[in-house]
DNA sequence: GTTGCGTTTATTTTT
DNA sequence: TAAACGCAAC
């Protein structure tokens, strides 16, 4: 038996709940996971079989976490992996996989990223109003996976006609998924969207997968999208044992496609629904959550929650000012050397949030300056590492040859002279039959210049294929298609310097190594890659391994925690950002609707809540933006924060009067350095 | 294809 | 300010 006299009381009521909708709204800090966790583990020990058991997440990460948890606590790991817990995107694959055959799918059809998806757009961008080709493919895209989001059928798009980007949209939606269906492919909205739809179109499909589960829990509910919660609905339609977590006050994804209204109005979407709120904080001290309830109280629509802790001490929150952005940035690097030294923390215990990634660049200078060792969580796309995605694209190719984005991706690379003109020339012959362009290829075959390029091509992709279908280790396999076509050779040749060139070949290796594993496992190559697609988390980003200073935006910072949190940069026009308070002229937002800032707000309660010990919160008075010193304004959200939980630090006036100290120090040090 | 220059534009990001 | 982008020339 599960020992729920762990939990506290919400946290059982929550975890032993029986049939029907609950919704349990977990504030931050209140052991949210541990209910999910501790539930699952009441389920199984109820008798409910772990097959029939469902827990769907956002990140990879988290469902991992969460699997572990569960192991940890039924300590039978062949139950835990019986369990279905995994992301919405995962899950949709899993249909998608198994029902393969209603969807005439060809067993290697294709999982397009976000930049093959953006390739997909500009292709069907092609030709249509040629003559201002200025468009930008990405405003398209974006539009394309916000209207899958909200579960809106190509046909159905109309968006705003006065939006030119929209009614592009109207044009570009139904080509682009024509395109995507024609390549047997799937982007990362489709894996949501078309299990739905199939269970629309098939009732007998629909009623499986309505049957598959007989209790389904999904985390984080507020960044749930429409589409999303038409697969969660149809899920349990038949039983409605649908367990919710999340916290509306953390809704920060709408821009996205999060839709809000899913966690606001859920008793309404499933009426009779039991609503637990779970309001002990387990993180933070008493001061820091005075601080963030007053902040969010300030928003409308909400259920409306008001954490509290038994921790104590802390001291207040330093609300620092300093003159410039800069002196800002170094005195937040100083503040950090001065807790490790006068606290005994660790680096990795230190946190520094912001609202836009433009900010961290004067904050690494100090860190670096001040050699304090740190990382950057999330940052920028991290490398999209070519040459994986070159040999992903040829054994992509071999398992569906009319996965067309990744047949053109390699057509010519490593170059075999087939040029744009042969290209275009095969794909308006595939596109006027509507044949694959593979096939197409085959009947340029005979003649042009291209011809030899074009049938050593297709030999190899061919040899790739049989090999693979004959059941030959796919390692092997794929090894030998690299020096069929002399990848390694090519990658030597267009890296710089030998140390960049073995990087990428090492690179390339890791991914065999990867397939060996999953071959190892007896997982498909098909499978595999797939799964590939979708995991981003396996990347070395999150090797957080080292003692560092973690550096992270507000949005990345949510589901984390640190003993000590810096938010810097506590003034108008960054929070709340200068795009909420003034929203462009182009969209559809006029002066009717006033600019919404609630989602900003959330925004610093998230970050407010990251702290457990100790809160610095930072401005500047002076900042220069765009090549131009502004003067700044503190943060609407600071204001809000009650004065006798602050504790003011001028640090014009602290460095006025520190000068002599310092200067002697930097003295001394240069002397030291210098030896 | 790649380099270089002038121009433009400035959130948040996972799957 | 600075990086990302478009376009022209190699």
């Amino acid at each position: 038996m599960v020992d729920l006299s762990q939990l506290n009381p919400q946290q059982r009521d929550a975890a032993s709940h029986g049939d029907g909708p609950i919704l349990v709204l977990a504030g931050a800090g209140s052991g949210k996971t541990r209910v999910i966790t501790f539930r699952i583990a009441h389920l199984l020990a109820r008798g409910v079989p772990a097959k029939a058991i469902c827990a769907v997440t956002f990140t990879n990460k988290a469902a991992e976490e969460m699997r572990d948890r569960v192991a940890q606590l039924v300590r039978d790991r062949k139950v835990s992996d019986e369990l279905t817990i995994g992301t919405f995107h995962a899950l949709g694959l899993q249909i998608l996989r198994s029902e393969r055959a209603a969807l005439g799918l060809p067993r290697g059809f294709a999982i397009y990223d976000q930049s093959d998806s953006l390739g997909a757009v500009r292709e069907a961008m092609r030709g249509l109003r040629d003559g201002d080709r200025r468009y930008d493919a990405k405003a398209i895209a974006t539009r394309i996976s916000l209207a899958k989001n909200a579960f809106v059928a190509p046909d159905d798009y109309e968006g705003n006609s006065a939006d030119d980007y929209d009614a592009l949209t109207v044009e570009i939606y139904p080509r682009y998924q024509a395109a995507l269906r024609a390549c047997a492919a799937f982007d990362f909205d489709d894996l949501v969207c078309e299990p739905v739809r199939l269970f629309a179109r098939d009732a007998d499909v629909g009623a499986r997968w309505a049957a598959r589960f007989r209790f389904v829990m999904v985390d984080e509910f507020q960044d749930t999208n429409r589409a999303q919660l038409r697969m969660v609905q149809h899920l349990v339609r038949d039983h409605r044992n649908l367990c919710v977590v999340g916290d509306d006050d953390q809704s920060i994804y709408s821009w996205r496609g999060a839709d809000p209204t899913n966690i606001l109005e859920f008793a309404r979407l499933f009426p009779g629904a039991k609503i637990v709120k779970l309001e002990q904080n387990y993180r933070s001290t008493t001061t820091i959550l005075a601080a963030a309830n007053e902040v969010i109280a300030n928003n409308k629509d909400r259920h409306g929650k008001k954490l509290w802790s038994k921790i104590a001490g802390g001291g207040p929150i330093i609300h620092a000012v300093a003159h410039a952005a800069e002196d800002e940035a170094r005195w937040v690097a100083r503040e950090i050397c001065g807790l490790r030294e006068r606290d005994r923390l660790a680096w990795s215990d230190i946190a520094v949030m912001y609202r836009s990634n433009v900010q961290a660049k004067l904050v690494e200078d100090e860190l670096r300056q001040a050699s304090v060792p740190y990382v950057m969580y999330g940052g920028q796309q991290f490398f999209e590492r070519k040459e994986v995605k070159d040999v992903m694209a040829y054994v992509r190719v071999a398992l569906n040859r009319r996965d067309e984005l990744a047949l053109r991706r390699v057509l010519n690379y490593p170059a075999r002279g087939i040029g744009a003109m042969t290209i275009e020339r095969a794909v308006a012959h595939a596109h006027a039959r509507r044949a694959p362009l593979w096939d197409a290829l085959g009947e340029l075959d005979a003649a042009g210049p291209a011809r030899a390029g074009i049938a050593s091509f297709r030999r190899v992709i061919d040899k790739l294929g049989a090999a693979l279908d004959a059941g030959t280790d796919p390692v092997d396999a794929t090894r030998a298609l690299i020096e069929d076509v002399k990848l390694y050779d090519d990658l030597r040749d267009a890296a710089g310097s030998l140390s960049a060139a073995q990087r990428r070949i090492d690179n390339v290796e890791s991914l065999l190594a990867g397939i060996a594993r999953a071959h190892a496992r007896h997982t498909p190559l098909g499978d595999y890659l797939k799964a590939l697609a979708l995991d981003t988390s396996s990347d070395d980003r999150t090797a957080d391994g080292g003692d560092k200073v973690v550096l992270v935006t507000l949005h990345g910072a949510k589901g984390l925690e640190f003993p000590v949190c810096f938010m810097i940069g506590l003034e108008e026009e960054l929070l709340p950002h200068a795009r909420t308070l003034n929203p462009i002229a182009t969209d559809v937002t006029d002066a009717e609707h006033a600019v919404d800032i609630s989602e900003e707000r959330r925004l610093c309660y998230v970050g407010i809540t990251r702290a457990q010990r100790k809160l610095y919160v930072t401005r500047a008075c002076t900042r220069v933006t765009r090549g131009r010193t502004v003067q700044r304004t503190p943060s609407r959200f600071l204001l809000e924060i009650p004065d006798d939980l602050l504790e003011v630090r001028d640090l014009a006036e602290e460095a006025r009067q520190r000068v002599p100290a310092d200067e002697l120090r930097s003295f001394f040090a240069s002397f030291a350095v210098e030896e």
